[in-house]
DNA sequence: GTCTATAGACGGATAGAC
DNA sequence: GTCTATCCGTCTATAGAC
């Protein structure tokens, strides 16, 4: 791994857990084995440094192609997404990390509004119904980011001692219901 | 108003749309329009500020008391909570405020999660299932602050833009579901 | 209680030798 | 590319006059 990866993971950890403000410049190259000059030297700045390292992994969308012909998607997608999770710490960093900077600073909440929405169109755009999809996958990120919040960040012991399954058998019938349930209308009444 | 309280008044609205470190003591004074040391005067320092600022409103459990005899209590809960969040703007601070900063601190992280245990279990402990009552409320909170999250804070316009009765409608039925329906058990399976 | 002045620490950024 | 030295701004916190 070249020194420049280094100091991407190594940032990617620090503003993962520490947020953006709380995680020096020094501390990154400490974590990283380097020397903190040669930070400024690829990136020549904190902020261009911190979107380079949140920048979206693109492969990542990629990973929840094809959700069709399974009997419940909302759980198949929930059993991809918090499965990539949990398994590979990497994705998860870069997931914390995002939802953690994105509380402080605006670019980067637009840089997670527009990732989140490409990929849930990517991996759902083909099965949410018709009426109004955006709200629909809109509530659907509301359901996972939920989850991620109170798992990850929150660590709340109701939810981060739960197993996957378990997580994935609550909300995927939920994830189904956003997709193609009845959904309120502007009056605020679910059409009978 | 006291001059104490103007302080913390300021404070809650600096921490909750600027997160903890990003707002400074000068800040908070101009805000409130008061000398700096005042504001050590009274709180000595930043931390302690936080804290008062950020120690829940009691007034706030009981509005959620005695949720029975409804058709849904999903529908009721979220309806009086959404509804009180939209309609008071003081209460949206405190929130806000509460979330954004326990991204970086875990004490605040454990005020919240404590406080939000204990408001659920006010509001709905009379009405959640016996089995596993305290993952079903968990569950009942991802999709609360997920809601919270995605219109408050990252502000995406697909949650944004709806009206606290689509809103409502929509979570309503699946807040019911986490109340009383069907767990899935420690090996992820749903019980038939 | 109110305000001024300032201490003391920290962190981002830069210059420049090698 | 690598590293040292250092500048400069910012912020919390304190001391002390009134």
């Amino acid at each position: 791994m070249s020194k420049r990866d280094l100091i991407l993971a190594a940032a990617r950890e620090l503003f993962s857990d520490k947020g953006y403000e709380r995680t020096t410049m020094r501390a990154i190259a400490a974590r990283a084995d380097v020397d903190p000059a040669l930070i400024h030297h690829y990136f020549t700045n904190k902020n261009t440094l911190l979107m380079a390292a949140l920048k979206p992994d693109i492969d990542l969308a990629t990973h929840f192609a094809d959700i069709e012909n399974v009997d419940s998607v909302g759980t198949e997608f929930a059993r991809r997404l918090l499965g990539y999770w949990e398994d590979n710490p990497d994705v998860r960093t870069r997931m914390t990390a995002l939802l953690r900077v994105a509380m402080t600073h605006d670019d980067v909440a637009a840089l997670l509004r527009d990732f989140q929405i490409g990929a849930l169109r990517a991996a759902l755009g083909s099965v949410v119904a018709a009426d109004r999809p955006e709200v629909r996958l809109g509530l659907v990120a509301t359901q996972i980011f939920g989850i991620g919040l109170m798992r990850y960040i929150l660590r709340a012991p109701q939810i981060r001692d739960c197993t996957v399954d378990q997580l994935v058998m609550a909300v995927g019938p939920v994830i189904d219901g956003y997709l193609t349930g009845p959904l309120a209308n502007a009056r605020g009444r679910v059409p009978s």
